[in-house]
DNA sequence: AATGAATGAGTGTTCATTCAT
DNA sequence: AATGAATGAACACTCATTCAT
């Protein structure tokens, strides 16, 4: 492939993420082409059709946090513990354009490669989870499906950013505190949404 | 307005339901209008746009869950406990067909109407939650907002349905356990989603 | 189906003859709207899509004639001798839009309710062209599928009409003459295309 | 011109033929320069555009034939008679790609350096007809002109082939019988194509 | 008031043609 | 001189919206 031509692909990619980002996946062929700075010739060149072009954006999104959550899984891992690992993984997945719009999610979910690593991502979260919980340093009160459910809701909802509170002080909440007691009663009323 | 014209606009509002829980924010005016077994020309006359459909279903959806949660937060309610009154309220929620599909959810967010009532449901919603976390019926160790987004996650997932196990076993593990222990290192791991 | 309809249904279709008459098979929709005075749309209202109206002229052109044909071939028809019903239903397919042009016939070609068609045009017209040989009005020395193909040569070249000469020379050659000779030696230098 | 140059330039005129020839007109520049083992660059090298490669490859073909038909036509040719001159020009022309697809002829219908050749074609054929019913080796009872519509039936059909019996039995059909007589009443109603 | 036919701007996609590599 | 990537006008088709019936 020629210097220039990946780099267009590049450019294109780029574009139709900053436009499904901001227009939610009713953008069309064309702003995306011009975000781009190309023609729309030149994106049915890069990709067959419109379908092409939103899976391989989720593909990448995911597939990036896919190889991260694998790495990290890793016992080797530089991750002191599981619940770090776990953090970790969670704040990239916060940082990568995986807050996708959900109409760009409710597009590609049907697609099969999408699905298959939404399911390879859920496991690794939850192993992940089950592994935190017995070694001790995620709370045990809370069943691993439910965790992954806050998860989500932290990390997926549209406008989700890296640095949210939301991220912090919902692993603040998910990490068993030092003196040993996630005693009853504490009151978290600063917390909120 | 004529009798006829009232039970048309219901008409149409339950078919534009029924096609947007189905197809997405894809179902078209014409695909309502069959459903409704009427013709576009009357959805025209009952609403001015597109938009003005999906806003009143938005907001009748959101207005009829913020009137019960009115109802439930109010002290003088028949529930027992503000704990029994959330689950109510949720156990509504889920009744209710709000969990519209995302991307019906993302055509209808940005319209302010919309974000007031959220915006009132969420608050009415934590006030429940702090309620229910103060007078020891929800354990206390979970911060409000963390209880909110679990919530969330039950009952605004697409496809959830009111007798959801999810939302059993959610309201199973939030309440505090009758002989008085949310006792810590309690293993969950059995309980997946 | 409402009047307006059925009569802009009828312009659409005459739009469509002529268009393709002109231009092709290439004339395109938004040509053919332009020429019935009406809009794309009311195009696709009528027609689901392009070789729906291909089609359509196709099997309307085609039936007009097959349904002629089986009328003269009724042993009872009003033609006085087979040859003689020959020569009318070979005349009124150059007076139908029959003679489309060729990218037309081409497009058309491969859709089944066509070809059936044109096998029951075929098959009506070698009958004929056998039963006017046994009647003896019909010289008998050329095989009936080459008359068929002389007879397909005259009406469907690109640009035939009703009174050209080719089909009146054509039938004159085809006919067996009055005093019972088909002499060899005859010339007939002058029936040139 | 360099060699490889023309070498190109014939494979492109190869290719585009097989590809016009399988899929009609509706055969891309793109298709043709995969087949032809270029780019599409080098076509446009070779010819200004695309109509320019469609008259050459029928200017080609007719060029082709009416140089033959001239050969034949000169009474000093090998053909012992001008029948057997004619048996060859139109085996000859059924061995050209001639029989290019409908669409192909349309759109070169209309250059006038392609109808000049189709005239000067069927001026050739009429006159090698004309001449053998001289002879006396072609029947005498069809008209010239006749004789020249079943030709071009028999060998411009789309699919064609030089063997065909067809052309085999359309020249028996036109040979004076040996023994002298298109004998009047011959039934040829078995000889069905 | 209801109908459903007509509208037309907009979308995805193609392909002859040009031009940087 | 060849390549193949980029161009952009054109096409088939859709659908929210309007309006004659």
């Amino acid at each position: 492939m020629r210097a220039d031509a990946r780099r267009n692909r590049e450019v294109i990619v780029a574009a139709a993420l900053a436009a499904f980002s901001e227009r939610g996946a009713a953008a069309g062929m064309e702003e995306i082409a011009r975000r781009a700075g190309l023609s729309v010739g030149t994106l049915y060149r890069h990709f067959p059709d419109r379908s092409a072009l939103v899976e391989h954006i989720a593909l990448t999104a995911l597939g990036d946090l896919v190889a991260f959550a694998r790495a990290q899984s890793a016992t080797e891992g530089a991750a002191p513990t599981r619940f770090e690992a776990l953090r970790r993984v969670v704040t990239r997945c916060a940082e990568l354009p995986l807050a996708l719009t959900a109409s760009l999610a409710e597009a590609a979910a049907p697609l099969p490669s999408v699905t298959a690593l939404v399911e390879e991502s859920d496991a690794l979260l939850l192993a992940l989870v089950v592994a935190a919980q017995r070694e001790g340093t995620l709370r045990g009160d809370i069943a691993p499906g439910d965790v992954l459910g806050m998860l989500r809701t932290a990390t997926c909802r549209p406008g989700a950013r890296p640095g949210d509170p939301l991220t912090t002080v919902l692993f603040d909440g998910l990490a068993r505190s030092p003196d040993g007691g996630d005693e009853f009663g504490r009151r978290a009323g600063s917390a909120l949404v």
